[in-house]
DNA sequence: CCTGCATGCAAGCGTGTACTTGCTATCAGA
DNA sequence: TCTGATAGCAAGTACACGCTTGCATGCAGG
């Protein structure tokens, strides 16, 4: 990836996180890369194919795999920890706000499986890790695929809050959301 | 209200509700609603100002204000799942949708007021329920700010989600969810 | 029957959009 | 020094957009 393809792709995905694809046009694109709008044509052919090519570029992808969530301590309270933070420390304002700037039409449907793969990472990992934890005796039979969800639930929704409305909405900080969160869910687990 | 009026207003509503503000073009909201085009602007001068008449009217707003949580028994696990069950049984996927729609520049600044009522509404009423019910020492003594994060994050969480994702996601059904979630938080929140 | 109003129809305005083209300048590598 | 690739520049294409206008039609109320 050449220099100048790489400006282009950051200014017009930066563009579409701030104001999305469609209100994004290519004279702005230009503009803000610093090169004249024909280049952009000449590299890649269309508007859409710039942001195809950036969407499948590493810095543009909040890094939600399920390898992050790996480093378990078989501690529920310390890993409940380490699922929301390792979500939240990837999933910041830039990407909620990327993610809903790249809601059009004519892309969603090339897009739609990258994005949905970042909630599947949190869901299937800490189902799986529930289910280790109920095999080594440290928790009681529960509905493990509800109980994933209502805890990333909570930790998406609150990562989607504070990138809609900031402080506006809650005062309440991200340290302390986590610490509050998991004491509700380590008790609501309990033996 | 006008009979033509009114159908010009649901098609340009139902139609960014699909596709977005900036995507949806006054000639597919004519023929959308069965009249010309020319009729729009004559009705309502701007594409804009079609919107704003909508956003302003009760069919297009999920009702979703303080009033709908005062029906509490003081029994902290009925409660809770009827603040859940008042927030989802009004903001259905399409306004969800709806409000991602109407997140365009142009319109963000008279819109944003009003989408945040939302969860301000749900966000205080259960704050303030939960400050009573520890006046009359039904629970302990908590952050009952973050307390009212979490609970409303878990329920905008799972709706948006569902919204987005449908059952591709999760399979956990609505009811499940919310039995789920409260009995998670009844044990954490116990005395 | 007459009047006024709401609307359709068709054409058009100016502007902005994605995208193209032909030519030129620059510059690195052979 | 020559060559080939890269990119700027300026002009332009075709079309779609929001929005306007003049005229015709139909219809309800006096």
């Amino acid at each position: 990836m050449d220099d100048t393809s790489q400006k282009i792709i950051d200014a017009a995905m930066a563009l579409i996180r701030d104001k999305g694809y469609v209100a994004t046009t290519t004279k702005e694109i230009a503009r803000a890369a610093g090169v004249n709008e024909c280049t952009l044509f000449r590299k890649f052919g269309s508007k859409k194919e710039i942001v195809l090519e950036g969407v499948n570029q590493a810095g543009w992808r909040a890094d939600v795999t399920p390898e992050i969530f790996q480093n378990v301590k078989w501690e529920l309270g310390a890993d409940m920890e380490m699922f929301m933070r390792a979500y939240m420390d990837r999933m910041t304002p830039d990407f909620v706000n990327l993610s809903i700037g790249l809601r059009a039409p004519q892309l969603y449907e090339e897009t739609a499986p990258f994005i949905m793969k970042v909630p599947q990472a949190f869901l299937s990992s800490f189902t799986g890790y529930l289910e280790k934890m109920r095999q080594m005796g440290k928790i009681p039979e529960a509905d493990f695929d509800a109980l994933a969800m209502t805890l990333f639930s909570a930790t998406f929704g609150y990562v989607f809050l504070r990138a809609s409305f900031g402080e506006e909405l809650s005062k309440v900080e991200k340290e302390a959301y986590i610490r509050n969160t998991v004491q509700v869910f380590l008790k609501g687990l309990a033996q």
